[in-house]
RNA sequence: GGCCCGUUGGUCAAAUGGUUAAGACACCGCCCUUUCACGGCGGUAAUACGAGUUCGACUCUCGUACGGGUCACCA
């Protein structure tokens, strides 16, 4: 076999050879130690949490060592590409605090190591491929879907692994006649790889999150170039992190796998191998059983779905720093006021196994996030997110920026802040007594109290209320309305004998918040009747004591 | 089914082969308290199972079970 002849023959057009792209492409000049990584999406314009997992181990531990993080998009298949993808992608991870130093751009590319789009690197992979050819290590095939779907229902019957290689590679060995028969008809090919491998062949493979691992050795003539021309993931893999000098290749643990393919084709081509970082899933419990998240039926772990909750974007990042470092919330203990990266991470921490998403966990550091924001952030943050998503909102809080900030600020500042909001969403059911228009009777009035006996609190507090009173003579004042009307002023006593009461000072300050803001739970009442002001907060109590 | 990875409370997880097997979230209780919260204190709850190595095993080895992943001209 003429193997120059035949490269030729397959690839007339490619005239480049691998030591141009070597060329082309040289080492980075960094400094020791400094990683190179990248995050590598197919054009979906969808990422979900699992996604950002693995970003955001790529860009810690790319800026961490003064490397470079790059965004490379694996658009080798058309069927998958979504119109704006690309923007959708790099729009959303800018929004989570991600930032590329090099890689695709919504309409072109940035740095001198691209194209980074796949779809246009064909001239490159064609360029090595032609050069397995010349050496005889590739070949092309003529398989139809059909011929291959027979194979595999054969081998499936005898129960035998799956796969082209063996018996089953039937142009694995044509000859020169055959194959310019075929190309002459017109017939579409793929080019495979001529593996060397041996079945039951095995070795160890070391993994920096997994350790040491097993590999079954590949003896299987994967497809290197679908009949396009464009490589499959594999193939662009070995390419793409070769000539782009990634150091580290960051994915999840679903590509182990292949893993025995790509470290044949890294030794076929020359190349040497990048540290591999294979992470462990972020899972979802679904109808009792864990498993990955899935694009199409796990909206709600997408991060465009955090973000329009209102999750602050440093709240998912801290809650994924905490599954990637389990050191991180000590350290977050120790340091609240740091920005996360200046936590030193660490691969060595991450685990092997796969975990839970927790959403209570994730409200939680939302809760703390929030509940530290000083009034100025929250006020901006909340109106960002309102403009987006809640535009009546939105427009209410512009309208009366001091109103707004007075009634975000309740509770904010002090050394225990309150945790009314988890999320931005939360905003609407926090504030909407404030404002005339949306406030609404949310709760009832529990019917374990008499009427007139509501009735006679609220007027008697509507009658009595005096805005100039401080905290403590507000109180004192529903201590005493409480007395009058036989409810019991002190909590202690009431619990000592509630049968003596008609309730306690508990139980008044309840109507009174559910007069002034329809519900029964809401932040401190003295600032929100300040905020209200006295004749709105008096006309409301006034009001409600009538309509009962 | 083959191959690969994994397995410490409900969840995330910490423990150079020697700990009373941390901590956080959730849950429960108590305290604080003017309600709602915040906060403080405390509690329930775990090394999948079986062998082996060892003076000693969560930790090392093997097996079993269970869970997950993967077996395309998709990534």
């Amino acid at each position: 076999m003429d193997h120059e002849y035949l490269a030729n023959l397959l690839y007339p057009d490619i005239d480049t050879v691998p030591d141009d792209m070597e060329k082309a492409y040289p080492p980075r000049d960094l400094p020791e130690g400094a990683k190179v990584t990248r995050f590598a999406p197919s054009p979906t314009g969808f990422i979900h949490l699992g996604n950002l997992y693995g970003a955001l181990t790529d860009e810690r531990l790319a800026h961490q060592s003064g490397g470079v993080f790059f965004l490379r998009i694996e658009d080798t298949d058309s069927k998958r590409e979504v119109e704006g993808g690309v923007e959708l992608i790099i729009d959303m991870l800018d929004k989570f605090g991600i930032h590329f130093d090099e890689g695709a751009t919504s309409d072109g590319d940035n740095g001198s190591y691209g194209p980074y789009r796949q779809s246009r690197r064909k001239k490159v992979y064609q360029t090595y491929a032609k050069d397995l050819v010349r050496k005889g290590l590739a070949y092309p095939c003529f398989c139809t879907p059909e011929d291959l779907n027979a194979i595999r229902e054969e081998q499936e019957r005898e129960k035998l692994t799956p796969g082209y290689y063996g018996k089953w590679a039937k142009w694995r060995d044509a000859d020169l006649d055959s194959i310019r028969r075929e190309l002459d008809a017109g017939r579409p090919f793929v080019l495979r790889l001529r593996s060397e491998g041996h079945e039951g062949d095995s070795f160890k493979f070391d993994d920096l999150v997994k350790g040491k691992i097993d590999i079954t050795a590949n003896f299987i003539d994967h497809v290197l170039l679908k009949s396009d021309g464009i490589p499959d993931y594999h193939f662009a893999h070995a390419v793409d992190d070769h000539l782009m000098r990634t150091t580290h290749v960051v994915r999840d643990e679903s590509w182990l796998p292949s893993l025995p393919f790509h470290i044949e084709l890294f030794r076929v081509l020359g190349f040497r191998m990048p540290k591999y970082i294979h992470t462990a899933q972020v899972l979802k419990l679904d109808d009792g059983k864990k498993r990955k998240l899935s694009k199409r039926k796990d909206p709600e772990f997408a991060m465009s779905f955090f973000y329009s909750r209102g999750y602050p974007a440093e709240v998912t990042l801290e809650y994924m720093m905490t599954l990637l470092n389990s050191n991180f919330e000590e350290w977050r203990n120790a340091n609240p006021d740091l920005p996360y990266t200046d936590f030193p991470f660490t691969v060595k921490k991450m685990s092997p196994s796969g975990c839970l998403f927790d959403f209570d966990k994730l409200n939680d550091i939302s809760r703390t996030v929030i509940s530290r924001f000083s009034t100025e952030k929250m006020y901006s943050s909340s109106v960002e997110w309102a403009r987006e998503f809640d535009p009546e909102l939105a427009d209410l809080f512009t309208a009366n920026p001091d109103y707004a900030k007075a009634i975000l600020s309740i509770g904010r500042g002090g050394k225990k802040p309150r945790k009314d909001i988890t999320v931005f969403s939360d905003l609407r059911s926090y504030a909407d007594f404030f404002f005339d228009g949306l406030f609404v009777q949310k709760d009832p009035f529990p019917d374990v109290f008499a009427t007139e006996k509501i009735r006679e609190v609220l007027s008697l507090y509507a009658d009595e209320y005096d805005e100039s009173e401080d905290r403590d003579m507000w109180f004192a004042r529903i201590k005493s309305i409480a007395e009058r009307t036989g409810f019991c002023p002190d909590m202690k006593e009431y619990k000592a004998a509630p049968e003596l009461y008609a309730g306690s000072v508990a139980d008044v300050s309840m109507f009174i918040r559910l007069a002034l803001t329809g519900r029964l739970n809401s932040p401190d009442m003295y600032d929100v009747m300040h905020i209200l002001g006295r004749d709105r907060s008096v006309s409301r109590i006034r009001k409600k004591a009538e309509e009962l």
